[in-house]
DNA sequence: CACCAAAATGACAACGTTGTCATTTACGTA
DNA sequence: TACGTAAATGACAACGTTGTCATTTTGGTG
């Protein structure tokens, strides 16, 4: 491999004229550009990464913790919706900013990232994002001089992370729901010990307390907890009751699409059409469970791609401006959207 | 962020009995290793990667340059089996081999990789995998000096490659149904202009000659383009045809898992039912579309992760041991295997 | 032509480590 | 205790680039 020395003595330079060059600065004749460039491309120069990293103190390195990978290859629907999305929206951000992603991928359940850390400093990357494979609350990670950000978890309110807004997104379902006439409501969520299930929860009360819904009108049930396949038996009992009694609901709230998803034939062996019986709408908008339910799924987006983006401008703007302080304490909460397909019908009343 | 200077000053030794120290050489005391240990965490010293790479040109870099990343949240069903299940597999291998992984991902349909392969010389990374999204022939890539390997796609017979036999995978699943007492088939196939289809096709057809079926018994057709949905109508009329025929097949091979998934609904149309009536067999075992289906499907993986696995190794084993040639020509070709499921009926005959 | 200022070029030190070889220390044996 | 050898330690050059400042070249003006 050759080196900015070959370079120089082919094209009858000094070797900072080769530099010049090659970083694109302008003080260099025109003519004396071409003969460098000649040079470079005849002996493919590739600059050495660890020389400049040496001298200047610039990786152009971002370094990426995530178990995405690893994960990405069990059952899609049992998943949830994979954290790659927000892998992917890193990506985007950093491409546009010309920085190299160095993406370290942790084995499932991993929480010991140390060493991980240790590596990309060793490569003295310019910024860290980790990336949790479920809303959560973790320990602050202890590193110095470096930027560091949380995605899909969060620590102290001063510690730098990006999370989902599933207490809003719960919100925009329940507008949606009311908006189409809906006034009597069920809530099939997930297990509360899990951050995502709790915020969902309450997003869903608090959005129908606001919507002017009684107690009558409104039935909340939870317990389903993520990773899990939903036991059908359990799903099950949970919608018999819901409709054995009188105060039937027109619609129901699910904790995610897989809940959704697994509720439809039930829904049907009950006798229910959806939607002209019982509207419903999931949360996530997982395209490996959306793409193939029947009616299509009205759903709200858990934004993983957004919140990576995010997360990786944040940082690249720290790099670019040190001075510049984070105004709002953390988490940075992004609120998803509804997506809506056909399982939502429009009511008359 | 703290230098070897710093430590050896704080342990009271030489930089380079620091440095003994930190990549464990074993000429040091217990007692001197001891007491730069305790400087190095006091410290929190990480070694400087580039200077590292300056002096010993070894990196500890492999780059990995995919599409997987961008494309993995497309449509799952539509997409094909995502290649980061080739990502997979490589990264198994080089964390086995403490080899940190540099991925690129390019945006899906760029073909011209040059300015990202530049990009892992310039960090001088020990070796290049390069992950294409489908299996097909491109033209060898220009590299010098560093191991360059493709993985499900291949170049001239002396350029490292690895695929997916595509042409045995198909012929294990003629024999599967050939032990299951089936003895007329039919293939319903991908478009012959990819290389999977034109393989899968060829195995086919070779699988039912060495079965000593007549051409009476088999019947193919083919045409369908990866990536695209296929057409519901386009396979409707296939299979219609199929069936409306005297030598209707007790069983039908298809090119791929999605083209199994859409006929279910369309043989129940035409009063059949699966296995029983007639038994489909998939290809790709691809996890997003097989945990839907009803009845299960049973299918052909393609071993993405093991051609992944396979390739990071040959690639790792030919940096320790730079002497070693590759015996056959490439591409390595790497068979997938039968994941008996549901939807193959044995037949009393 | 002489002078001045701006543009272009080059010399060389420094970045943080490891490889090489010289020097020092410790241990065992006679 | 003296000697020899092996183990431990240290001095310093080198790796490939960029930052800094000195030197040279060029162009414009009087």
């Amino acid at each position: 491999m050759s080196t900015i020395h070959d370079v120089a003595k082919l094209a009858g330079v000094s070797i900072k004229t080769v530099s010049r060059v090659v970083n694109q600065e302008p003080s260099v004749r025109d003519a004396t550009r071409e003969r460098v460039q000649n040079a470079v491309d005849k002996l493919q120069y590739k600059p050495h990464n660890g020389a400049r990293l040496m001298r200047s103190s610039k990786s152009n390195l971002i370094g990426l913790i995530t178990s995405a990978i690893s994960t990405v290859s069990r059952d899609p629907v049992k998943a949830g919706l994979s954290s790659i999305h927000i892998v992917k929206g890193v990506q985007q951000a950093c491409r546009e900013a010309g920085k190299t992603l160095l993406i370290l991928d942790t084995e499932p359940d991993e929480t010991d990232i140390q060493h991980h850390i240790d590596i990309l400093l060793s490569h003295r990357v310019e910024g860290i994002i980790y990336i949790l494979d479920h809303h959560r609350l973790i320990a602050p990670p202890v590193v110095q001089d470096t930027p560091f950000w949380l995605v899909n978890g969060y620590s102290t309110p001063s510690f730098p992370a990006v999370v989902p807004n599933d207490y809003m997104g719960q919100q925009l379902a329940v507008e949606h729901l009311v908006e189409q006439g809906h006034s009597r409501l069920a809530y099939v969520g997930l297990a509360v010990e899990l951050e995502a299930g709790r915020l969902r929860r309450e997003g869903f009360i608090n959005a129908a307390e606001s919507a002017g819904l009684t107690n009558e009108d409104v039935q909340t049930t939870y317990g389903m907890k993520l990773g899990e396949t939903t036991p059908f038996s359990v799903l099950e009992n949970v919608l018999k009751q819901l409709f054995e009694q009188q105060n039937r609901p027109t619609a129901i709230c699910f904790g995610n699409d897989q809940m959704a998803m697994n509720a439809i034939p039930i829904l049907h062996s009950l006798g229910l059409r959806i939607p002209e019986d019982v509207s419903i709408i999931g949360f996530d908008n997982d395209m490996a469970i959306v793409s193939g339910t029947r009616p299509a799924l009205t759903t709200v987006t858990l934004p993983y791609q957004r919140m990576g983006n995010i997360t990786a401008k944040k940082l690249l703007q720290q790099l670019s401006e040190p001075d510049q302080e984070q105004a709002e304490p953390y988490p940075i909460k992004v609120t998803g959207e509804v997506v809506i397909r056909q399982s939502v019908e429009k009511l008359n009343n």
